[in-house]
RNA sequence: GCGUCGGUGGCGGAGUGGUCAAUCGCAACAGACUGUAAAUCUGUCGCCCUUCGGGCUACGUAGGUUCAAAUCCUACCCGGCGCA
């Protein structure tokens, strides 16, 4: 059966691993490497999906366990998918739930990410101390029973009902469900996990195969493993041998280990399949993980650093709600071509920030997009033209500089 | 002028003899945020010393009572209200 989604290497790096390509899906092309844009609830938060492609953005991301909360994934099917649902016509893509096993599970009430820092702060392991039974999400072998965060309603997610509610929201490419595991767990843990999350893997392809969905949307497996470098392996050997459209890389990293244990999983991944490294990144992280190979990112990080006042520039990340720019007129980053740049100066931003008016998320959601998906978009070209090492160099000595 | 209520940290506003450098909210200052439980959360917030801790100056002003006062008394200054 030939795949509704479909991938074409256009260059490959020297070391064998990195790669530019186009990916072509049943609503439009994506030139990878691509940071793919997270609108959870199919909405990128605080910005219209023409802000969305004005700034660059090829796909977007949404959730499978949000929409079927809200507005129930039936809504969206009736409304003509999530494409037509969210006014956004180019590619779509939905997440299973598996992160919310996690988000709302073993992280659930702590401060644990699923990076890990490389120096633990006692706070955080402090905090990791939650009741079990206040947790919002409880695995199974068949499944996971979540409770409802805005209601405590019980909701049960099995693979194949994640994949029916994700044949109803209807984006290009969907994930098989998962589990993503906390970078706290244990071998013996992971281990565990990751047998069960293979076993939910073929169970999602078989449901995904059995139905005449399988001709529109496109369904990637996801690798798992945590840190540990023979798990990874043999998640990516076991994965890779099944009939995925392409790959997920899913689970908790050290921030220092994350360029090596995607690499372990990139190495084993079939070439001619997209890669997509969920929930990543940081600009720094986005490096490594093109040079390992990685077609497609997504994180939450620009939008939610926007709403909350962090933004991107060359010379690293800055709270423009600091002092300094209160009275500062030139823009967040002077030579950005975004919309906010063009237009407002550190002053305004700082100003709707701190008079707490929306407009403010929206100018640094923008900014923060256009600086992450044109990081990736110079990553691409650097490819193309065999510069990437340089213009990594370039690029990380700036940004990290202090 | 008489009466009355009140004057607390940048602001609002608690406290009404000791556990008060003073609850709390706001503002301010800084930090965090990686498949979104998040337009959220955390810390600091009189001055000085290196943290623990210690020292100093403070609750309109000046005196007083008391072992001890933001809290009680007296006078004065200022403000609100009422009566002239």
């Amino acid at each position: 059966m030939t795949s509704p989604i479909s991938f074409t290497l256009e260059q490959e790096g020297s070391n064998g691993l990195m790669r530019a390509g186009v990916l072509t899906t049943p609503h439009g092309v994506i030139h990878t490497p691509a940071f793919v844009t997270v609108g959870t609830k199919a909405t990128v938060k605080a910005l219209s999906p023409e802000m969305v492609k004005g700034l660059g953005a090829e796909v977007v991301l949404a959730n499978t366990y949000h929409l079927y909360l809200e507005p129930g994934h039936k809504l969206v099917r009736d409304s003509g998918g999530l494409g037509s649902f969210m006014n956004w016509s180019g590619p779509t893509m939905t997440d299973s739930g598996g992160f919310q096993v996690f988000s709302l599970g073993s992280a659930y009430g702590t401060s644990v990410s699923k990076v890990a820092k490389d120096t633990p702060d006692p706070v955080d392991d402090e905090q990791q101390v939650v009741d079990s039974a206040v947790k919002l999400a409880r695995i199974d072998e068949d499944g996971v029973t979540f409770k409802s965060y805005s209601d405590g309603s019980e909701h049960r997610f099995t693979p194949e009902r994640s994949i029916e509610i994700q044949h109803a929201i209807g984006a290009d490419m969907i994930f098989a469900f998962d589990e993503c595991t906390s970078p706290n767990a244990t071998y013996e843990y992971q281990k565990e996990a990751l047998e069960r999350t293979h076993r939910w893997a073929k169970r999602s392809l078989e449901y995904h195969k059995a139905h005449p969905e399988s001709e529109k949307q496109g369904l990637l497996g996801i690798v798992q493993g945590g840190r540990f470098e023979d798990l990874r392996k043999y998640s990516a050997e076991l994965i890779s041998s099944l009939d995925f459209d392409g790959f997920g890389i899913g689970g908790s990293f050290t921030k220092k280990d994350m360029d090596t244990a995607v690499g372990w999983v990139t190495r084993l991944l079939p070439k001619e399949k997209p890669r997509h490294l969920l929930g990543i990144g940081e600009p720094g992280d986005l490096f490594g993980a093109v040079e390992n190979g990685c077609d497609l990112f997504d994180c939450v990080a620009p939008t939610r650093l926007g709403r909350n006042g962090s933004v991107y520039t060359r010379d690293g990340r800055v709270n423009i709600l600091n002092a300094r720019f209160r009275e500062d007129l030139k823009p967040i980053e002077v030579g950005c071509g975004c919309y906010t740049c063009s237009n407002y100066s550190r002053a305004y931003v700082a100003h709707l920030f701190r008079a707490e008016e929306m407009f403010g998320a929206t100018l640094a959601s923008i900014h923060n997009l256009y600086f992450l998906i044109h990081l990736v978009r110079d990553m691409r070209e650097a490819i193309l033209h065999g510069t990437f090492a340089e213009m990594k160099q370039r690029f990380i000595t700036r940004y990290y500089k202090a």
